[in-house]
Order: structure tokens, then C-alpha cells, then sequence
DNA sequence: TGTACATCAGTGAACGCGCGTTCACTGATGTAC
DNA sequence: TGTACATCAGTGAACGCGCGTTCACTGATGTAC
């Protein structure tokens, strides 16, 4: 349901009519992060926000899979970037997983709508199917993943032991307690979760005490 | 989209008109099972696969809330009474956990899109809201966690330093680690996950571990 | 034993709604001559 | 400097569709007299 009335509009000058296209990307991403659920977007609704009639959107898109497509995949690209960012912050190997985690954490928390768009369970048709092989990886979700598994591998080769661990399997118990959390806290705001901080330190710390050698 | 057609059917014989809203349920909570999304139910796809007119249903339910609102509440008993049951056959406080844990998984596992309905962040408004404190409990969602952190405060119980622990801090950690898992798997089927077993019998003797006087 | 009647399980047609999409169009603006 | 024209950014009306829901109904069946 849209509630926002029409707006008033000037059209684009000539040679700017891709702007429009933008509009509806924001519209559209906006609305998605709020409810969090991609079968409620309509197009008239998008266009009425815009203030601009529903086949305006005709010229920029070949029909709705096409825009909730173009969204979802910026949508990734954002959490990906995010989480990479946020990483970065960090002054060694381990610092930096600490923080990627945590930036996951925060993206998810800040906006949930988005975080369960691009990886809560409900995904159709019209959204890219992300049921590959992880390294066979096009998709831009599983981009973030893979980012996870070089901040963990980056980790690994600072310990002479490193070698002896697996770094995808490790991933995979990180990604699923981030996951869990983060879906857990979007589903259920109100329950009274633990701080993100204290989990990821916890789970990191044990990480590292695993690589000391004994 | 519903695609079988409608099915011969003779009416229920004079004083068995519920069971057609039995049959209603059970139809209804296959194609959610199939889904996961609750937005997909249509009442005439329901009818229709029935094999009886849409408006019969209003003999049984005042709307299609109120027929979603029942087949949900009846999805979060058959969750609850199944992780319950898997945890009964063990044989010990820490067996049950273990065992309860691989259920929660195993309900997951077979029944994805029961799960999502469940746990998923999918929920609109015709849901029951879930966003209550967990121990003011009438959710029959949260009843299921209920039985985790009394399956943990078993575990407790048993070791001298248990009283030293908080129950519903360790119940929160193993249900984000569960539903993380659960969930990515329906969300990426095709992912090389490790298995279930595995990751639940490392958490467990982590916890086990953690018990033992020092 | 027969019949009128209430009850029950269910029906068919219709309603108004919002949706994605198509179609022929409009009116401003830059450009070619 | 003026004008015809192509292009561009959009528009308004209409389409067919499936939906939840309402309404007046039908026809079988048990029950009261």
C-alpha cells in the first residue's frame, strides 16, 4: 500500500530523461527496504510517488521483473560495498573480520528491510536465483560471501598453523550466526537480543584462539 | 499460481460440514508449505483445488485472515510437538538438547517453506505479531523457544557451576546458530553446507565443555 | 405412513478494486535548411 | 531570422485479469406432526 499522494514534477530537460530512471530506482529501493517484501511493489504506486503517470515507467524499463531486478542487484552492490568499507576500518587480519562482521550486522540492523530482500527466504522467480555453487559465483549476493572468505583467509595466513584450517568451512559458521542473528533481530525487534558486539567479539576471539600455536 | 483444476467432490453427508474446513486447512498449509508465502494464497485457488465454490469457504471463516491466522497457529503446534518429541528420546539432559537441535533442523530441512512461514522475516499483518517479550508468551511461535531454554536449563541443572549460567543467554545463542542454518539452507539448497549433525554436536560439547568444574 | 418444513452444505453471478501493460497521443525543445 | 520537422519526455484512457467478498439462491435431508 502507497499512501503518498502525486507530486508535483517538472519534467526533465531534454537529454535527461534517464534521470527518471534513477527516480524510480530510489522509489522503488526505498519502498523495498520498508516492507520487505518484493510482491508488494507496484508499479503505479512507484510511478504516484514519483509523480509521474505508471507508463512513464515503460520507457525505461521493459516491464516489472526488469525494474525490481535492476533494484535488488544495486541493493547487494550497496551491502557488499558496505561490508567491504567497513572491514577496511580495521588495522590487522583480525580486526578486520571483527569489523566486517559487525558492518553486516549494522547493514542488516539499520535496515532490515533491505537485509531481507537480499537474503531472507523468500525470493521469486523475477529475483536472481542464487542457488549456485559458491565459487561458481556471478551472483553480486554471494559476492559478500566471498568477501567473508578472503577477511577469513587473511586471517589464516598470519598463523604457521593456518594451513591445517579450511577457511570456506569457517565462513560458513560465520556467515550462519550473522545470518541468524540478523534475521532473527528483523523478525522479532522487540525480543531482547544480546549486543551484535558481544557475539561477534566472542566468536572472533575463540577464532583466533584457534590459530595460536600449541 | 494454482494450477490443478477443480476435483470431483460429493458434499459431506448433513452434520459433517467441518470437515470441509479441515480440508480447507490442509489444503491451504500444503501450498504455503510449497510457497512459503503467505501472499500466494489465494481463497478461490484454495477452493478450486478443494473442488468446491470460493464462497463456501466464508462458512467457515469470516475471511481469509482468519483462514491464514488458523493454519499458521496449527503449522507452530506441529513444530513445537515435533522438536518436542525429538528431544524425548533422549536419554540424557544433553541428549535432549542435541537431539532437539537436529529436529528443529530436520523440521526445517523437510518442510522449508513451513519453516519460512514460521521463522522467515516475511510476516504481514494478518500474522500473529511475534514481537512480544519472550516471557510473556502467548505466541505459539515462541513457545517452541520456550522448550529450548528449558531443554538448556536441563543441562544446567545437572552440573554444579549451572547455576553460574544464564539459560536464555545460551538458548539465544543455539536458536540464532539453528535458524541461521535452517534458513540459508531454504534460501540456497544447492550450497555445500555442512551438515547438520556436525555443526549441532560442536555446539553442544562446546556447551557441555563449559559445564565441567574446573 | 405421509407430508410440510426447517436446516444444512453448498452454488452462480456479480460487485468493485488494483494490478501490469498497451495504445495512440501531446506538447515542449533542439536542429536543419 | 524564420520555419518545418524530428526527437524527446512524458500522458490519459482503456484492456483483461484475478482477487476478496456479498447476495440471493438451490436442492438434499432429517424431523415434527
Amino acid at each position: 500500500m502507497i499512501t503518498a499522494g502525486k507530486r508535483r514534477r517538472t519534467r526533465n530537460p531534454r537529454g535527461e530523461g534517464e534521470r527518471l530512471r534513477a527516480e524510480l530506482l530510489d522509489v522503488a529501493a526505498r519502498h523495498l527496504a520498508e516492507s520487505g517484501d518484493v510482491e508488494q511493489l507496484s508499479l503505479r504506486g512507484i510511478a504516484a510517488e514519483v509523480g509521474v503517470a505508471a507508463p512513464s515507467i515503460y520507457n525505461h524499463f521493459p516491464n516489472k521483473s526488469a525494474l525490481l531486478k535492476a533494484v535488488v542487484d544495486r541493493e547487494f552492490e550497496a551491502f557488499d560495498e558496505y561490508v567491504r568499507a567497513r572491514a577496511a576500518r580495521g588495522k590487522d587480519p583480525f580486526d578486520r573480520l571483527r569489523r566486517g562482521g559487525l558492518g553486516y550486522l549494522a547493514f542488516a540492523g539499520e535496515r532490515p528491510g533491505a537485509y531481507t530482500i537480499l537474503f531472507g527466504t523468500r525470493r521469486n522467480e523475477s529475483m536472481p536465483p542464487l542457488d549456485v555453487q559458491w565459487h561458481e559465483v556471478d551472483d553480486p549476493g554471494l559476492a559478500a560471501f566471498g568477501t567473508l572468505v578472503s577477511l577469513i583467509q587473511d586471517c589464516l595466513d598470519t598463523s604457521p598453523v593456518g594451513r591445517q584450517h579450511d577457511a570456506f568451512l569457517i565462513a560458513v559458521e560465520g556467515w550462519t550466526l550473522l545470518h541468524g542473528l540478523a534475521d532473527l533481530k528483523a523478525t522479532l525487534p522487540s525480543f531482547p537480543w544480546p549486543s551484535s558486539k558481544r557475539l561477534v567479539d566472542a566468536w572472533a576471539e575463540r577464532f583466533q584462539d584457534s590459530l595460536r600455536t600449541t
